[in-house]
DNA sequence: CACGGTTCGTGAACCTCTTCACACTATGCC
DNA sequence: GGCATAGTGTGAAGAGGTTCACGAACCGTG
């Protein structure tokens, strides 16, 4: 298996929002710790409850942040890009995982240890900064989808579940300029366990779409045929 | 209307567990910025979408963090008590308000503008980190918000709330040993709105729980007689 | 203390989504 | 290529809420 050179690891570390601030020194000491890691299609990174502090920042892949409860029900409460670091809140306060991390797919990521970042964030006020910039997103996020989960209708959250994945990873189609395809592949579970609900009704209220064309299913990814039409459904109940 | 002297103002800042950081000189910029507003029960502190950028420390009184649909529906995202801060996220982020603030009670709270903090938190690594501290608490707050919400029926969710009020709210009563009263008065409504539920809902479950002796009602205060079964009723379904 | 507004108590009707069951269809792998 | 596994499609039954309606109790205020 290929190792990174420090130079790669510099380069990658250097684009991501919060990581790119730090001074060139610091950036040589934190290549110099973060290791590299391949993961495969749903292997966990860790698990709700672990002790353990390190976040990881995404180079390809995608990862899955989600809670189980005892019964078995699943909530997703966070879906990290390529780019995007996650992990961060048990790496700065130290506490155990709130919630588990799984590769959607075959998955690469640099580690990085509490031990090895705090210092470099003590020194680097920026950095703090940046850090308490991406915290306060993260805020907003998870407080929108409590207001979703209680405001919304199934069919309102799905629609702006699509919507938003049709910003983040649709790809205009070259041959039908109104179609968006969202080149991210997700089960109906998943889909579900993003909005707190059972797959069955998510893929009911797929099929209703699909019926009045408002969307395509082709080998699990999901084309938009009218993103209007999708906005409108995210609206309360009529 | 009494206006807080410079020392009273630094003592109160100081036992802040975040505020409490700044160097003497900077508590000295911070208090004298600082400035006391009085709030009426009820009176909104911001609304959701506004502008402004600071954020209050509660002196006395309570503060609700809530949400208001198109449709009236409301959700509680938090409630501040004495000695705690709120509004941190828009002082940091200089975006705007994402929830609605009101005091719950006549309430005493010190208003710290954005222009003021941003340059003390810069120059104060420590205080950086301890704001980091905060922003990761909510988090956990909120993630758990969004799990209790998808995993447990009402019945767990208030029995969870209420215990929760009982640790930090609860009195034992001198006189019945296992009784605690909780000495925050709060309407069906908002116990409602704290689980995104109705009012109707949170009235049958407490009357369930009073018909089975484990709570009590009087004037509006709750009254739990046995946390233990309390604590049972906080599990899934059965 | 009487009045108006808010909160509480409660039943009936309804509705959305869950759960269960089962058939069908892709996908991957030995 | 065939077999196991995971994912999809769909209907029926039922739970767990919501909403509506309305009366009683409570609370602050002139």
């Amino acid at each position: 298996m290929r190792v990174l050179s420090l130079e790669e690891k510099k380069a990658i570390l250097s684009k991501n929002a919060v990581l790119g601030l730090l001074p060139d020194q610091d950036m040589d000491k934190l290549a110099a710790a973060a290791r590299l890691d391949r993961l495969n299609h749903h292997q966990p990174v860790f698990h709700k409850g672990d002790e353990d502090s390190f976040m990881l920042l995404v180079l390809s892949g995608h990862i899955l942040i989600s809670s189980t409860s005892a019964e078995g029900k699943e909530v997703v409460l966070n879906l990290i890009n390529p780019g995007e670091v996650f992990g961060e809140v048990s790496l700065l306060d130290g506490k155990a995982r709130t919630a588990d991390a799984t590769a959607l797919q075959p998955t690469e990521v640099l580690v990085v240890e509490r031990r090895d970042f705090l210092p470099l964030l003590e020194r680097n006020p920026t950095v703090s900064v940046a850090m308490i910039g991406l915290l306060c997103d993260r805020l907003r996020s998870t407080s929108a989808q409590v207001e979703d989960a209680t405001f919304l209708d199934l069919r309102a959250r799905l629609a702006k579940k699509i919507h938003g994945f049709a910003q983040v990873y649709g790809r205009v189609q070259t041959n039908t300029a109104d179609d968006v395809r969202i080149a991210l592949k997700l089960t109906q579970r998943e889909l579900g366990a993003m909005m707190g609900t059972s797959r069955e009704a998510v893929n009911k209220q797929l099929r209703a779409w699909i019926d009045e064309g408002l969307i395509s299913v082709d080998k699990g990814f999901i084309t938009v045929h009218d993103l209007e039409e999708l906005a409108d459904q995210m609206e309360e109940d009529w």
